[in-house]
DNA sequence: GATGTATTGGGACGGTTGTCCTATTATGCA
DNA sequence: TGCATAATAGGACAACCGTCCCAATACATC
């Protein structure tokens, strides 16, 4: 097999497995029984455990970065955008209620260990959060735009951690249903109206 | 020293210590060097690291029990009450802002470790649950008590997970704030004025 | 002060970790 | 087909893990 493949194949099987078990706690016998390789040949690829969580994220990061360009093509509205984000949650609400959500619980873990990647992981988050405020700046909330993408990120956030805790899907359904009822509103009270914060 | 002292000391350390490194990277030697015993002593203590485990969750769950307790009778009104609930983000902003929140954390540790004490760290929620429950209820909002109050859980640990990873403080005040705008709004919206859901 | 129990320190144990080396096999090019 | 290089398998290595045993010490009771 070529270089690139069995590369590609080891970061595909980390990025799972980092999700599912965690960081910590998936070790380099796991990622290799995931991929159908031995132990020893991954001194080829990665010269540490770090590279291959710095691979991951990086392999994330463009994943993440194609998503929000699919949502800024298909999406007509701003707010059409923004419900594109709070969706993934429906979407992936089955992986959600299991291992929770991959970015939040890959940096709460990494910022425990003190780890170096801690930094990089949370470049996630920033990427979310700069899509998130451009759409709410077209949105006509230029003056609170990065606020209101923080509360959408933050609003996420809970809806996975507690999801993930009780087992609960239609907790998530509903939290949704809430967190579009927000949007609406925040759609008929924007910048261009005086007086209103 | 006498048996009690030791044992409290051990799940003194434990229980900071799973909080700020996690459980699974926290080691019998961490445990040991921070309450100043041998490595070799806590077999006479506790027969297994997922016995600390549970004694320090049971720890927690008299602390909160407490704390809830302390609450109940300080907060005059419901919705006072659970402003003490949601100024606990800003009392412990500094510990959220390093590792995030204590049960939150734990749990989605717990989960992906598919550990046998998830269900127990789990109960830590449903304390907080069943009781800002019952304040709603007592606030008027019976009908979907459970929904704020999970939607008030979810609230928190939302802020407290970016919190961490943006290092962040401020973000806590502001979320703080709009939450309790949120509160202030619901106050005068309950179960009493018919046509409103 | 002697004796029996409660508590502790030190270290052994097997297992697993990440790292790293080397012999072996597969592959592509001349 | 022969050869240089790419890729892999297997295992050695020290360090650490949780567990567990046992001898040494502290303490309380007589």
């Amino acid at each position: 097999m070529s270089n690139r493949q069995t590369r590609e194949q080891i970061i595909n099987a980390a990025d799972q497995l980092f999700y599912e078990l965690g960081f910590e706690h998936t070790s380099f016998s796991h990622i290799a029984q995931a991929v159908g390789i031995s132990r020893g040949n991954f001194y080829y690829h990665f010269k540490s455990k770090d590279e291959i969580l710095d691979a991951v994220i990086n392999r994330r990061m463009i994943n993440t970065s194609a998503l929000l360009d699919s949502w800024e093509i298909a999406g007509k509205t701003p707010l059409c955008r923004i419900r594109s984000f709070i969706n993934i949650l429906i979407q992936n609400r089955a992986k959600i209620k299991r291992y929770g959500c991959p970015v939040g619980t890959l940096c709460s873990e990494l910022v425990k260990l003190d780890h170096p990647g801690k930094g990089n992981a949370n470049k996630l988050f920033t990427l979310f959060r700069g899509w998130l405020r451009r759409q709410f700046e077209q949105l006509g909330h230029s003056s609170n735009a990065d606020e209101l993408a923080m509360h959408t990120l933050a609003f996420s956030q809970g809806v996975a951690t507690l999801a993930s805790a009780f087992q609960d899907e239609k907790f998530i359904k509903k939290e949704v249903s809430r967190m579009n009822n927000w949007l609406t509103a925040l759609e008929n009270k924007n910048d261009t109206q005086p007086g209103v914060l």
